[in-house]
DNA sequence: TTATTTTTTTAGACAAAACTAAAAATAAAT
DNA sequence: ATTTATTTTTAGTTTTGTCTAAAAAAATAA
């Protein structure tokens, strides 16, 4: 696809790329409220950039009913996100950060605008697929590799699963996981399930321990 | 030395990095409409902005008498001058950028806040002392290791000297240095001068070439 | 030394992106 | 079907960093 140059403010990406995370929830259109929600901002600052946004062709917008992303707005987000995934690749593998201090640093990093950076960055990665979080990276042209994944908290008893991501990646749960030495690719196998409050039984790494369910239910398997 | 913690813009870093590197050549004060030309602003502007350097206390200003770093607008100026350096050893040295391609992008890079991660990339780069254009990298605590350089044009005849430095370093002259394959730590040897131009007669990785004066008052040598 | 030119500063205005408070539209509840 | 509550938008400010135009200070020239 080709984009028109388009100059956008780190403030516009950001709106993008929340419109574009709240869309793959809600994609019949995004409120108001909760992209302010997302942002830490008021309902009235967002109004004022949604037509901004609108004007330049990269969200459908009609007062009162929400909004999506236009096809420009929605590949225009991808490089965003693919632009933040990358660099959290590099920050742990390159840089040796850990997975939970890498979000605020590749908040900024993703507005670094150059796309033969962002290429070569890519390639002296070689080309990864997946974040440090198990997330997918969008290439260049913005395709997406798909892997259906299931929770931790809905698998068959007795198979053998491997961890391919987290649906809350905030620092305080990857700390919780750090502590566990559970990481990407940890070989999961549910021994038991207690009915009662749907506590795990699980061998991690030939260790068994257990797992309550608001942590199963934030652990993505295959 | 201790910084207080001090949020920075972008812009405000811009203007201190400027007057670092003015305040190199014409240390008794630095002009406004030298900063301005360097900005590619008006004059008017960077009034403004003085003021508020001057009320964070990163600057010495006298209405009408020029400008001076304080000690903690110098060190976060080396700061800065430090980050972008590095950057540029990253994109040459890692991601295979082209000396002429890097200070634009190095430019946006510089103002990413993170101590960590340019600690961490300078450990990843090696500790490098020198950028690719031979410009010195200050280290953490802002010190800057020292070269006694020479322009090319203020040399003995038949010396061995290398090269370690650009005094100019555009686009334009890089991509002719490129041309005539001089690159940092390229041996000179000067055979003649003419008296008339001072044009010099230079034997360079054993090949013969004829250098202009513009050329040789622009590479610093060792 | 006085006049002229250049540099710098002030004063007032503007655009971007945020805010508050109030109004309007939509959704939910009685 | 009204009333009530929630969400969203409008209108009017604020802050940051810029601008233009005019005034003031400093430097240069006659």
């Amino acid at each position: 696809m080709k984009i028109n140059f388009l100059l956008m403010t780190t403030s516009e990406e950001n709106y993008l790329k929340v419109i574009y995370h709240l869309s793959l929830v809600s994609p019949k259109g995004v409120n108001t409220n909760a992209i302010a929600g997302m942002l830490d901002t008021k309902a009235s600052s967002v109004t004022d950039m949604l037509k901004k946004l609108s004007d330049k062709e990269l969200v459908a917008y009609q007062k009162y009913q929400g909004v999506t992303l236009t096809s420009k707005g929605f590949h225009l987000a991808k490089m965003i996100v693919r632009k933040h995934r990358l660099w959290e690749v590099f920050l742990v593998d390159k840089l040796n950060f850990s997975w939970d201090e890498v979000h605020d640093i590749a908040e900024e990093l993703e507005h670094i605008k150059s796309d033969s950076l962002i290429n070569k960055l890519d390639k002296f990665l070689g080309f990864p697929d997946f974040d440090p979080h198990g997330d997918p990276i969008p290439n260049a042209d913005g395709e997406i590799k798909k892997v259906n994944k299931l929770l931790l908290s809905e698998v068959e008893l007795n198979k053998q699963y491997r961890c391919i991501g987290m649906k809350d990646s905030s620092s305080d749960f990857l700390k919780y996981l750090d502590k566990q030495k559970i990481a990407l690719g940890s070989t999961f196998l549910v021994k038991e399930k207690e009915s009662f409050d749907d506590t795990l039984l699980v061998e991690i790494n030939s260790k068994e321990i257990t797992i309550s369910n608001k942590i199963a239910t934030n652990l993505y398997v295959h």
